[in-house]
DNA sequence: ATTATTGGTTCAAATAATGAACCGGTGAAC
DNA sequence: GTTCACCGGTTCATTATTTGAACCAATAAT
């Protein structure tokens, strides 16, 4: 691995939950020596993609981060079109939503609106990595993006979240196989407790899963026409989102999915 | 410098005028070797900051970014916060005000809002970089940064874009004299011809300038009085974006813009 | 006052980056 | 339809950078 993809595996550290990360915490989560820690990370802060907290010493996000995110949105609004679809849900099925584009380790939700007046509500971090084996939105990509990926999920080790997430890479390849006959995902507290979630992709120009809508629900609120009311929302929404993105939506899953319009 | 510093400046070359870039054309901008480019490229891909356009095999940004823009603000709501102002102060006196962060080799608009309801308009590209010598943004945060950064930027070659630029390093370090004791910045047609602009840094909390607001307006519109107005305008939102971002004025900053507000 | 922990630095050894030459595909020109 | 130029990408011996164990200085805890 080049050092390049060293130091910009650091930043995947930083989360909402962990906006700041010290030479020592990033020694104790990397085992990366502290001496060449401490040089990627001044690398790092150089080129303005970290910051420095003057007091803790601790390193943050810088704001180059946010130039680029904006060139990015500029060059590729998907951000921006997907946030109408994520809340036009949200409205319709009160429940949380979001939307969450693949990075190297798993999905991350570039954006989510809770749509709920229950009591009971589903927490949610945005920006932070869901993990590709444990959630809809995961499944849902790998399911409809090339093979090397899969493998390249499965070929690592699978971490257990709850009691029902599922690690073997079996188990999964073959639910991979029943989401792209169902044209969605959908998991029952694979990631979290008490929590299920149903998932579609979204297409790219080359018909390549590029991203997921996706609804997280407490279980105790879901049922069979709940459930497909859900999967008829989020079908309709990718499937107009795609069409704003200019992607295509391959001729079987837009079979598919227009079946399942048809009930 | 480093390999990391060096496959990041790649980044930099992005813009919303130039998204896509390839590997030929990273030649000519850099020349830096093609094996080696090809080499940070991939890294940079594989590392999901930057993709390529299947078609032409250009590089563009890449999904990364967005992530990490998405924990940045979360850390630091910085974009969020200012919005309020710059849409405040484009709402009162009708015309382009913008946001804008340090970045290596200049500033970078986070955000922009065109209040004006003109025939003639200012013309502004968002993320965008804009040189730190020529333009009002720029002058105002290095007035108010540590020395460093101006002696850095001072030793590079100040490019010319109008006939107006300001390209002698001791002028401009007689202007940032001036600026301080002034406690804003503004340029005449120095970056663009027929525009003028007038900024006020705003203050992180080492009371260092870590960004300004700034507003860009035709030659044609300024007059004194209405220059009175912008500053007076600028000031106050400073002031506010400061303490909502938990920044300090500097002690005679802040009594500088107190007497301006008297007048 | 002592110790543990923090961020940061050093320099020989180990490793990865470099770049001139090369490959293969695509499209334009003749 | 053959040639040529240009594109992205690859190779591999040479070269320069990265690496990490030991070390330093400052601060916080005991």
């Amino acid at each position: 691995m080049s050092t390049i993809e060293k130091a910009l595996m650091l930043l995947e550290h930083f989360s909402s939950n962990r906006p700041e990360i010290g030479l020592t915490e990033f020694k104790t989560r990397t085992s990366i020596d502290k001496g060449t820690l401490h040089r990627h990370l001044t690398a790092l802060k150089n080129s303005g993609f970290l910051e420095q907290n003057y007091l803790t010493k601790a390193y943050r996000l810088g704001p180059a981060v946010i130039r680029l995110a904006a060139v990015r949105e500029n060059t590729v609004p998907i951000v921006k079109t997907v946030q109408y679809y994520v809340d036009r849900i949200a409205d319709n099925i009160h429940e949380l939503v979001h939307a969450a584009l693949p990075q190297k380790n798993g999905m991350s939700a570039i954006y989510a609106k809770d749509g709920g007046y229950h009591g009971v509500r589903v927490n949610f971090d945005e920006a932070e990595i869901l993990p590709f084996h444990a959630t809809s939105s995961g499944l849902a990509l790998l399911a409809f993006h090339d093979d090397t990926l899969v493998a390249n999920v499965l070929s690592k080790k699978l971490v257990s979240f709850t009691d029902s997430t599922p690690t073997d890479a079996a188990d999964i390849k073959a639910n991979l196989e029943t989401i792209r006959t169902h044209g969605f995902a959908f998991t029952d507290q694979s990631y979290e407790d008490e929590v299920g979630s149903v998932a579609v992709p979204f297409f790219g120009v080359k018909g390549d899963a590029i991203g997921t809508l996706a609804i997280a629900i407490p279980v105790s609120r879901i049922n069979k026409s709940f459930h497909e009311i859900i999967i008829k929302q989020l079908i309709v929404a990718s499937t107009e989102l795609c069409r704003d993105l200019g992607g295509q939506i391959p001729t079987n899953v837009a079979t598919i999915w227009a079946a399942k319009l048809e009930v």
